[in-house]
Formats: structure tokens, sequence, C-alpha cells
DNA sequence: TTTCCTGGAAAAATCTATTTTCTGTTCTGA
DNA sequence: TCAGAACAGAAAATAGATTTTTCCAGGAAA
């Protein structure tokens, strides 16, 4: 009995939102989930508040929650925004970073170069999204700034949500291991104009292939 | 029979914190808020989650809600990220605005500057924070970016609460009136580094004026 | 014949009252 | 003086009651 029931109902539900487990827009049925996860319609409620705030879920008056829409444009803007503070956390990061910093950003760095991108159905895997995460984080940490590293936080998760919507176009076109390794690379030769490139550069092609994923996708619901 | 209780409740509660009414730190007893606004505790605890996730109110799982600490260091890591992110809007919004922003700027400044700050008891009047709040939302609201404004808003809503805190220092010792005014006509005349300036000065002078109020406050209740 | 409006039933969201569980404190006995 | 247990207060969870919305059928008008 380790938390409570609500705070397991966040994160599970936070789990499934960012493992794409519902479409976006999809509505959420508050007495189906309390059924799933067999817990009260209160806690559920109190859970899809947290998650409305975070921007995971919108919240429709006496109309219940629905899933977060997605669209390219969000998506690139998103990405201009990361790419403004990914760079500023970066800089600062590598200005500031000491031992320690550069400890956890080999250790990261290590642990994320062994983990198998994805399963074998083609998803990303669980432990691969969590170590890239915890890279990605490891690297900005040094910052030293609270409200930065929350901002980045926020545009961090919804990436990620991105990142799984698109997950079966981005099986082994790109090689964002190389580009995680210069980016250690160049961070802990304190490099900042080459960390910051590359940084740049990966948000980018990120971007691209999401973008690619995305249109797809919309390509095929419109023409089924 | 406008909103559902609990977003009444959500945004009674949001307007108390504010406006001061709570202590930093302070407890939030759930049964008392729902006695004041006669709702139900389930109520309360969807919109104290809420709070939770903006960061206005810290959770603390099975020991209840605390108001969000506040700190000189705080303060000044928040304005830092203000700094960045208000001018990176304001370029861009001197960049993209058409004349429905120039409208929108010189018609909140109007209101503003013609707004009284202060209501008779020394506290910022409500409504003078309100047309604050307008007059640089519409500055930094032509700058394209949905996510850029999102994060805009929650730093600048946090920013509301310490001005709250540190009101009784700020009575007319600072020419806060000429501050917008200027911002106002180098925006409109499209002077970008003159108004990234004045911004920068603006919001360090308006961090210098509640820091010195922070730690008047501390040094009171420390001698107390 | 098609479209739009109206009424009612069903489902879903929301709220309240109650029960259960947990935490922090105080009291008792060694 | 300290350890342990009982107690009080508060938070969290649940279940049920209430209100609101949505969906669908039927009928009227174009």
């Amino acid at each position: 009995m380790s938390a409570s029931a609500t705070q397991t109902a966040y994160e599970q539900l936070r789990a499934s939102l960012l493992a794409g487990l519902y479409q976006p827009e999809e509505k959420l049925k508050i007495s189906e989930l309390g059924a799933s996860f067999s817990v009260s319609p209160g806690a559920i409620r109190e859970a899809l508040a947290r998650l409305t705030a975070e921007g995971l879920v919108i919240a429709m008056p006496q109309r219940g929650f629905r899933v977060a829409p997605v669209s390219v444009a969000d998506l690139r803007d998103l990405t201009d925004m990361r790419i403004e503070i990914e760079t500023k956390c970066l800089r600062r990061a590598i200005a500031n970073g000491d031992l320690a910093w550069e400890t956890a950003v080999v250790a990261a760095h290590h642990r994320l170069a062994a983990t198998p991108i994805a399963t074998a159905d083609g998803r990303f895997s669980p432990a691969w999204m969590l170590a890239h995460g915890d890279f990605h984080t490891a690297l900005a940490q040094a910052c030293g700034s609270a409200w930065m590293m929350r901002v980045r936080d926020l545009l961090f998760v919804h990436n990620e949500r991105y990142l799984e919507l698109a997950r079966k176009a981005d099986r082994g076109n790109r090689d964002a291991a190389r580009e995680h390794r210069e980016l250690m690379e160049a961070a802990l030769a304190r490099d900042t104009e080459r960390a910051v490139t590359i940084m740049t550069v990966h948000l980018g092609n990120t971007r691209d292939t999401i973008e690619a994923a995305l249109l797809a996708t919309t390509a095929m619901s419109a023409a089924r």
C-alpha cells in the first residue's frame, strides 16, 4: 500500500496518456476509468483535474474530460519553444556544471546507450523512454534554475506524447543514438556552441520525424 | 447557476491566494475551506489539486495542502526567467504585430493609466491588478506562439502573488506608470532594442521592490 | 420526401454525506 | 525521563443522490 488511490490513478493515467493508449480528443469517461483502476469516481476526478492543469487533458464543464488535441502547428510551436529553453538550459549547465553533473551525464548516457530503443511489437520501450528523459534532464540539471527546469519538464512531457503517437515512423530511420553521444561529448568538452548546435538539430530532427508520421496518420484517416 | 461548484471554489480560492489572504506555508484545511465556501470537501480537494499543478499550492500526501512557500532566491529565479520569456515575446510581438495588436496595446494602456493603483486601505486595487495584467498580456499577445504565452502566463501569475505579498512597500516610491508608458511608446514605434531594455529594467525594478519588502517582512517576523 | 423541431428517456458528470484511514499528540506507566 | 499506547483531529476514499447533458424517436412544416 504505497501511495494513495488518487496518486496511483494519476500516475497510471498519466503513463497511459504518454504511452498513447488513448487517441487525442477521445472522451475520458470517469466511470469507465474508475472501473478499470477500481477506484471511485472522486479519485479519478482529482487525477483528471491535475492532468488538466498540466495540459495533457482538457476539461469541458459539465461535459467531462477529453484527451488534449494534437496538431502539426502545435508541434512546431512546441518545438520552437523547446529549442529556446533547452539551449538556454544547456548553456547555463555547461557554464555551471561541476564534476557531479559530468558524472550524472556520463551515467545517464551509458544507460541510454545500453537500453534497446524498441520492444518486439514496435513501440518505444518504456525503459528507453525513461532513460531518454533522464539523459536530457541530467544534461539540463546544472542550469541552476528551478523555474527553468520546471518549464523544461512541462515541454518535454508534451513532446513525449507526440513521440509516442508517431512512434511507428521512427524505427531506425535516424541516428538518434549518435546525436545523443555527440551531445554528451560536446557538453563534457564544454564546447557550448557545438552542443547548442547539436541540440538544435536534434530537436529539429525529432520534430520532422514526428511531423511526417502525423501527416501520414492524418492522410490515412482522411482516406479511410 | 453559472458555473459548477468546483469551478467557483477554484476561482475564489485562486483569487484569495493571489490577493495574499493566506500566508505562505499556511495550512489549508479542507473542512474549513469547505465551510467558508459552503461546498463539500470533495469539490475543495479538486480545486486544490488544480492549484497544486499550477504551483500555487503544494500537496503533502496524507497531510493535506499548504500555500506554496516564497523566498528571495525563488523570486530572483522567477524574475530571471520572466525577463527571458517576456523579452522574447516582446521581440516577436514587435516583429509580427499588426494594427489590431497596436490598437489593443493602446486601449489596454489607456485603461491602466486611468485606473487608480491603490485602494484607500493601501492594497493594490483589484481593478489595477486586472488592467496591469491585461496590458502586459496585450503587449505579448502578438508573439504568435501559444506555448510562449502559456509559459508567460504561468510566470506572471506567480509574480502577481509576490507583488501582493509585498504591496506595502510599493506605494509611490517608483514610477511604474512612466515605465508602462515608455514601454508602450517603444513597442508602437517598433524600437525593439529600446522596448527590450525598458522591459528588462521594469522587471528588475519590480523584483528589487518586492525583494526589499520581503526582507523587511522577514526581519519583522524574526524580531518579533 | 426531407429537414427541423420537440419531448422524453438514458447516460454521464457532479455534488454531498459518510466511512475509513492516517498522523500527530498526549497521557500513563515503568 | 522515556517508551508505548490510546485518543483526537484531519485527510482521503467511497457510495449514493442530484443535476445536467446527450441521444433518439416521433411529428410537423417546407
